[in-house]
DNA sequence: AAAGTGGTTTGATATAAATCAAAAAGCATG
DNA sequence: CATGCTTTTTGATTTATATCAAACCACTTT
């Protein structure tokens, strides 16, 4: 028999996702709201390693992570591949291709993930009428640009174990914002994943991972994580070289 | 006597400034372009290392570069700084601000600079109004977006001397594209910013140029850049580890 | 022209992370 | 539960880049 993931309709009506609060937090009128209603966004399931969109396709969406996760990565002539990011549920993915029209990097799930599909040409007619949504969607964009500014600072001027602490502590914070535990949790990515990400090879994660369990800072059972000392994590940061 | 740049008055109407081939490069009909003067937008005048703005600075405007060239640096508590860019005219400056109303970096002039500001709460007004600005703005902030993916590529996954060769493209191209020589330009950064930039301690940026000068691919006299053989610097960008 | 200053180049050495390699641990499959 | 396959860990060694240091150069000030 199938996984229930699998059995799930590939594409439905998105009534359950409560686009208001979660995709789209905004506060609107209910006449506002039933305009949202217009960008009928469909949901799509995926499963682990299922591609989002690939490099070159084209852009028609937006999508917001309902549940599940992902990796964006871009892809380099010769072969090598560097993630630009992980993104769960509430955050908003595919920005990059508005610039083009071209999506310019792919996104693939981590697990079982489900995401609604938000038409961009909708999005655009609808913000132009609803300016506390054009507010909004100007700042998920900028927010990005100011997320990838900070992995520049990280990759630019930070040691394998501060750049491991950051990304741990950055989880822990996005975590936490979705009301599950800051200290404990499950890594959806492997070694090489989070090495790409962090500009490491992944035995230099392994052996990051291994110093701070080490030191009691916390503790490593290959992908399940503790903190143990928040406190300790945050003072790698500032460790400077 | 004061340089003619300080004698110019430091904002004026911006009234010489094209907005809609410069700044904003967008087709509209002559009432659109009629709408667009309501930006209204001021010149100011800057002198190398004065601050366009600085991190913390209350958000209010983007800044579109006239002519001269910026840097924008973000800085740790530990004193670190990473710069994020180099911006030339005819460029877009202050994104990273609209998430939080609050500037996250910092910008620099690198020479003396001439901007316009465009107040944003204006530019969201008109852009509600005019589809094509509208676009404009999201293709904007997306190529922004793309860009710092590419120099995640760059820092994550690049060496040395692949990291000045693509850095010394990237300005090839954008002199290219406002007609000027795509092989000899002088820099208007020193040795550290390039290495702030590239994720790279200043004398390896040095080395790195010795080296491209004595394999022939560039000419270098401290700042002044002559590429000799595009197609090599091409090469070194594909020449992975 | 001399002196001072900040940026750049070059050399010698140290070091963090990559690479190579093998063992160990997980996880799915028959 | 034995088998194979992938991921992770750990160890030994190499290497690219950082660090430390000194000389050099361009430019400004006197």
């Amino acid at each position: 028999m199938l996984s229930p993931v699998l059995n799930y309709p590939a594409t439905t009506a998105c009534s359950s996702c409560n686009l208001a609060e979660l995709c789209l937090p905004v506060d609107l009128s209910a006449r506002e709201m039933h305009r949202l209603d217009e960008l009928s966004p469909l949901k799509r399931t995926f499963s682990r390693s299922d591609y989002l969109y690939r490099s070159g396709d084209k852009f028609r969406s937006l999508f917001a992570i309902h549940s599940g996760s992902f990796k964006t990565q871009i892809l380099h002539e010769d072969g090598r591949e560097q993630v630009t990011g992980f993104q769960m549920a509430g955050e908003i993915i595919g920005l990059d291709a508005i610039s083009t029209d071209i999506h310019a990097c792919e996104a693939v799930s981590l697990e079982d993930s489900v995401v609604c599909e938000l038409p961009f040409n909708k999005l655009e007619t609808l913000s132009r009428e609803i300016p506390s949504l054009q507010r909004h969607l100007h700042k998920i964009m900028s927010r990005e640009i100011v997320r990838d500014q900070g992995i520049m600072l990280l990759l630019g001027s930070m040691r394998a174990e501060e750049r491991l602490a950051a990304f741990l502590l950055n989880l822990s914070q996005r975590f936490a914002a979705r009301n599950l535990s800051a200290t404990r949790f499950q890594l959806r990515m492997s070694r090489q994943e989070i090495g790409s990400y962090l500009g490491l090879k992944l035995e230099t994660v392994s052996r990051a991972f291994s110093h701070f369990q080490e030191d009691g800072i916390i503790s490593v059972k290959v992908r399940a994580i503790e903190i143990k000392d928040l406190a300790a994590l945050k003072a790698c940061l500032n460790s400077s070289r």
